[in-house]
Parts: C-alpha cells; structure tokens; sequence
RNA sequence: GCCGAGAUAGCUCAGUGGUAGAGCGCUGCCCUGAAAAGGCAGGCGUGGCAAGUUCGAUUCUUGCUCUCGGCA
C-alpha cells in the first residue's frame, strides 16, 4: 500500500492555513508548505505566513527557512519538499501540502521533466535582442528548433519563447523531447487533493479585510526593512512589496496602495481559481457550504 | 448671481449627421527552474433629461438638471 499525501490548495486567504493545522492534529500529520513567498525570512506580513500559534500546533516545513537574497523556483521547492515529504513519512506521520501556488503543486505531483537552471546571462541576450526585434523574432527562432514547443507558446509569451529556448541552449535537446521523462510524486505515492473553494464575493470580501489587517499588522515596517535587503529576484515579487513601496517612494498616498494591493490580490485569487478550476483530481469542499472543522472530518476519514 | 467648460462603458477619457471606441478595472482561459510572475481572449453602453431641425441625432439648435473652474 502506498503512503498517502494530502494537499489542500485553493486560492489566498480562503483558510488553507487554519485548515491544515487542524487536519495535521487530527491525522498526526506535518504541513509542508507549498508556498513561493512564505519559505522566505521576514517576510510574515507579506507572505501571509502561518504565525506562532499555528506552528505551535502543527510542524510546519518551508515557512520562514529562506533567505530573502536567495532565489527560489519550482525545482527548488521540489527538491526540497520530496525529501521532507519521505522523512515525514519515515516518522510515520502523514504530509499535508497546503498553498496556493499551483504550478508548485504541479510540480510535485506530476513531476518536472529534467531540465537546467536558469541562465540569466542567456535571458538577457534574448531580451536585448527581443527589445530590438520583437519577441516574435524569438518566437521564429523556436519554431525551427521546437516547432512543438512554439506552437503551444504565444508568440507575446517572451519569458516562456525565453525559457525554452535556453533549455535548448544548455542541452541540445528540446523541451518536447524532455517532456516525455518527466515523473512526479504520483507514480509512487496515493496523492489526495482537496481543493477549498467559496463563493467569489466571499473571497474578496476576505482579501479585502486581509489586507487592512496586514497594514494594521505594521506591513509599511515590514517593507521598509525589506528595502534594506538586496531582495532576490523571485522574492521581490511578493504581492505588497512593490506597492507599498511605491507608497514609501512618495509615489502615492497608503489608501492608493491599499487599494492597489487588494485589486491585485484579486486578481491573483482569480488566477489561482483558474489554475485549479481544470484540475479533474482535485476534491473540491465549499466552505460557504461547510464548516473547516466539517471538512476535517471529513478529509480525516477518506484518508484513514 | 454672472461667465466659461463639461455630462459617452464600473473609472479616466477619445470620436462621429447614418445608433460608438481606447486604457485601466472586471470576466474567462493558458501555464515546467521569475509562478504572489508572465501571456491570451472578451465591449448593446436608456450616449444626463426633454423638445426642435433632419429621411435619420450620441453628433446640430433650444430649454432644463447636475458637475467643475473663474468672477462677484
């Protein structure tokens, strides 16, 4: 019998966090969290990491680990939560995925095909000559090597023209050849995946009130010793850090930052949505519908 | 009170005597080493209200209402 894995995804601030913590006392389970923002230090407020009492009550893995001048990416998050994830189970415990980005998810469930890191230098030859050509020069240049590849990526796509083409620079193979190895957690584990979901009005309703929260919280403090950081380039994408910082520049007052802030948050959750939404494995639990305690139940028996 | 400008998509605004567009927002989708990123697609809206001119008015004329600026 292989060991099961429980993830529960669903977009930002629906509760993946409360939930979790919960289901991991219930089962005896350790939350792996499969997060891009929160695996960072000090980035609690911004990355909406899961706070003391919550890491009292369940052992959290990828929260708060990282330095903020590190990069971090998928194949990083892979690795690293592969490994948790077996001494976890070597403990005899079970894991609990919990986050919201989805390509992450991805990633580890299905795996990511062998291919090499990324090649700054490269990028930035292929961005000057795509600011003097056009990315379309990019994307003609895809389509002889990988006419597969260039098919499936629009031609205004740069960053993914990009990414493949320095595939192929550094392996002499193409993302379509490599594709075909690719194995992931689900050929050898039983993967359940919990999808948590309410109704859109709801959500934003809750990023709205999450967002006045984090400035209550001391999110412009937070910015600022940011500012003081030479933050890495994944890290600097974390939602909040650009818009208050515009706000510190003196570029516009904090009710135009907050309001910036939600609206992208927005959209984010709308992303994320979109991404699960096509999933056909994942389970879905309507908490409009259902208590998070009702849910814990009810995960808790389908995986005993 | 007087003078001027304006009233068109949720917002900011273009434009035209033959019933309308852009940017942003919003909605949907895509997604393999930047993913809290990036990309794609989607626009019937009592054209402030009423009347007049006209074959036909959102576009011209008049009145009214409201908004903004200036002068008192």
């Amino acid at each position: 019998m292989p060991s099961t894995i429980i993830f529960i995804v669903g977009p930002t601030a629906i509760g993946k966090t409360a939930l979790a913590v919960k289901l991991a006392k219930k089962v005896n389970g350790e939350i792996i969290s499969c997060d891009s923002m929160q695996v960072y230090k000090g980035m609690k407020i911004l990355s909406q990491a899961p706070g003391l009492a919550e890491k009292r009550s369940a052992r959290h893995h990828l929260v708060g680990s990282l330095d903020p001048e590190k990069e971090y990416n998928v194949a990083d998050f892979r690795k690293k939560a592969t490994k948790i994830i077996e001494a976890i189970i070597r403990r005899k415990k079970i894991p609990i995925v919990a986050g919201g980005s989805g390509l992450y998810v991805k990633g580890l469930v299905d795996g990511l095909f062998p291919s090499p890191k990324a090649d700054l230098k490269f990028r930035k030859s292929m961005e000057t000559i795509a600011l003097k050509a056009g990315s379309g020069k990019l994307h003609e240049k895809l389509r002889k090597l990988d006419p597969e590849s260039a098919r499936l990526i629009h031609p205004n796509d740069r960053r993914r023209i990009v990414r493949a083409l320095e595939i192929y620079n550094a392996t002499g193979r193409t993302m379509t050849e490599l594709k075909s190895q690719t194995r992931g957690l689900r050929d050898s584990y039983d993967i359940k995946i919990y999808g948590l979901i309410k109704p859109r009005e709801e959500i934003y309703a809750s990023i709205n009130s999450r967002v006045e929260k984090m400035f209550k919280l001391g999110l412009v403090r937070e910015v600022r010793s940011l500012k003081r950081v030479r933050l890495s380039r994944t890290a600097k994408e974390v939602l909040g850090y650009k818009e208050i910082a515009g706000y510190i520049n003196g570029d516009y007052d904090l009710d135009t930052a907050s309001v910036i802030l939600k609206r992208r948050t927005r959209r984010f959750a709308k992303r994320q949505l979109s991404w699960f939404r096509g999933d056909r494995r994942i389970e879905w639990i309507d908490l409009g519908k259902t208590s998070t305690l009702a849910a814990v139940r009810k995960i808790a028996r389908e995986v005993k």
